[in-house]
DNA sequence: TTGAAAGCGCTAACAT
DNA sequence: ATGTTAGCGCTTTCAA
């Protein structure tokens, strides 16, 4: 694999000190703000001194250090932006950093993009990190229950927005999802398939859409006068492994539901794993929130409430750069709609009384 | 959602400028000198003064500027990394991408990422933009075809390494998965299993990648002694779409294949569509190279060929931090193993002379 | 059209 | 133990 030829452990191609502006005019036999004019683009340079100039940039490689720049510039930006996301390796937070990063490379915006692993202290510590660099904007999903911790970086005017969960405690620009909405429209589609156990299953409720979601069922529940059932509600489901473990006790109790509404990716990933561990997904009926790749391909397929993380993820980039741009209007909160996809698992009529593989409809 | 009161326009929250290290000073009464020593935890500081400018730095919610100081110090670092991919929306490079971030939070270096989308150019200009940020070091897996645009990088020492493609142009420390060995395990797979007429399913052969599997099922085919043909050659596959496309095709022409070997993410779950569009999902094998989500609930569960991405990016980093801190070896070329996971697709044995919902083993 | 000098926020080197 | 001065690479200001 070494193909460039080393003599004595130091490598063939020395390592050369950066060229800077002062190289570039001095090989140039320019000043140096004539490099700068050259380098920017501005007017009032010669052809020739252009010519000149770019030919010496070129000898040099250089390369002109942004950041250094920016610290004298009067309109002073680093032309990044930060994004504090739960984790960069969610397919829902995925989607939010392309749609960010499409956003800002049309201005020529670097996205740090960093994961707190539902970690307040991270969050907190990401931000830190990136307001020590100096970013344009944030982007965070808020991991943490407060955010006033932002509040000495709103007042340098840095533009922060909130997405999919809102913020405590500060008030900005937020996009966020109709999470009760959706919620209620899942639970409501199972009320009309004439399930009336349905089991909620979802977050900690101290996570807002969590608690939003759970809202939506009962409420949905309320309206049309079924009745709850506390065994019926679960909680603090974070991973795929205790969806799986409360779905799967769920079910094997006694008087089990006949439907699930699963209120996040994971859970609902669960819960497919549980169902099928007891060979009753197509007995059970199942609607999850947020939607996945290849739900479709599932046997049955799943029905979802899907979210639109890269619409999420667009219109808070644009937040943040029309703030950027001098937008001093109120703090916005943006709430987009979720949508119902019905492809099969969430049609299923209940099986009353059947606890696996059974059968009769109602 | 406006709950922080305006007056004609005005923030009720004044925008200040942020501190600066000789704003502390000036409150503290000390000299600068002395805050930054403070700020920096550098010994040699009365734990009187100490208190001081910790009690002025926190009324002023000082944030040091840490690229200003990078400026002048003297193991100049702007504690950054850049992160070049196809896309980080795409869960292989979603995987990199937080493994490299993990390396990289444990030494407070923060990563910018950015997706190529394949574009050759874009991932020059990324590198630009990274490098006029003054990054650290790149993690970059290859869109071109040439990766000499590099060198003037190379030659400041700043460390790159190339991941999951082998660059072109430079020596570089890279991470590597045995491609070669992995698609020729898959294809012995499908042989041992009886099968004779095995397609190949595969990216643009400028892809360093999609060309190696394609040589290790062209080796395995060889070494069996198995004729190959070019009708089960598919070639340049991007997409689901064009997998999807190209996969009906092949199984509606004459003398179809009773095995398909996909070579890549995307073009597997084209394949299993087409497979399901056509009820052969279970008379045609399938072994994808490269896992994905959910792959053991479709039905059948889908055999791979499992790579590590988190390796891939933990390794990645970690020669990154290996060469910033010193290490002056050759480059190195670190290749990963796969992993064959058999799940039920790639186990079907040969249903001759089907063409759709037939019968009858081999 | 061109360039010299000052200074952005910080650290290094050198006082005191 | 504390402070002063110069200077990192660049842009701004202002002069030529």
């Amino acid at each position: 694999m070494t193909t460039l030829s080393e003599f004595g452990g130091i490598a063939a191609t020395e390592i050369r000190a950066r060229a800077t502006m002062r190289d570039v005019a001095a090989l140039a036999g320019v000043g140096i703000k004539t490099v700068s004019r050259v380098v920017n683009g501005e007017p009032g340079v010669s052809a020739a001194m252009i010519e000149r100039v770019q030919r010496a940039a070129g000898e040099l490689n250089f390369i002109p250090d942004f950041t250094a720049g920016s610290l004298r510039r009067s309109v002073r930006r680093s032309n990044s932006v930060g994004l504090v996301l739960a984790s960069v390796d969610n397919p829902f937070c995925a989607a939010i950093h392309r749609a960010v990063e499409d956003v800002a490379a049309e201005r020529g915006v670097a996205v740090f993009a960093a994961s707190t692993d539902e970690q307040p202290q991270r969050e907190k510590d990401l931000v830190a990190a990136f307001s020590s660099r100096r970013v344009d904007g944030l982007i965070i999903s808020a991991s943490g229950v407060d955010q006033n911790y932002l509040n000495p970086e709103l007042q340098t005017g840095t533009p922060v927005v909130m997405v999919d969960r809102p913020p405590v405690g500060i008030d900005v620009d937020t996009v966020l999802v109709d999470n009760l909405a959706g919620a209620k429209g899942a639970t409501n589609h199972l009320l009309r398939a004439g399930h009336r156990r349905i089991a909620c299953l979802g977050d900690l409720p101290t996570i807002a859409t969590a608690s939003q979601r759970r809202a939506g069922y009962l409420r949905a529940l309320a309206d049309a006068g079924v009745p709850t059932d506390d065994r019926l509600l679960g909680e603090g489901l974070h991973d795929i492994d205790a969806a799986f473990r409360a779905v799967h006790r769920l079910l094997c109790e006694e008087d089990p539901p006949t439907a699930l509404f699963t209120s996040q990716n994971l859970v609902t990933i669960g819960a497919i794993r549980a169902l099928r561990s007891l060979g009753l997904q197509h007995e059970v009926a199942l609607v999850g929130f947020d939607d996945f790749p290849l739900a479709d391909l599932m046997d049955p397929a799943v029905t979802v409430v899907a979210q639109d993380p890269t619409a999420i993820g667009r219109v808070a980039a644009e937040r943040v750069f029309a703030r950027l741009e001098g937008d001093t209007a109120p703090p916005r909160q943006i709430v987009l709609p979720t949508q119902l996809i019905t492809r099969g698992s969430g049609e299923i009529r209940p099986h009353h009384g059947a606890t696996r593989g059974a059968a009769a409809d109602g």
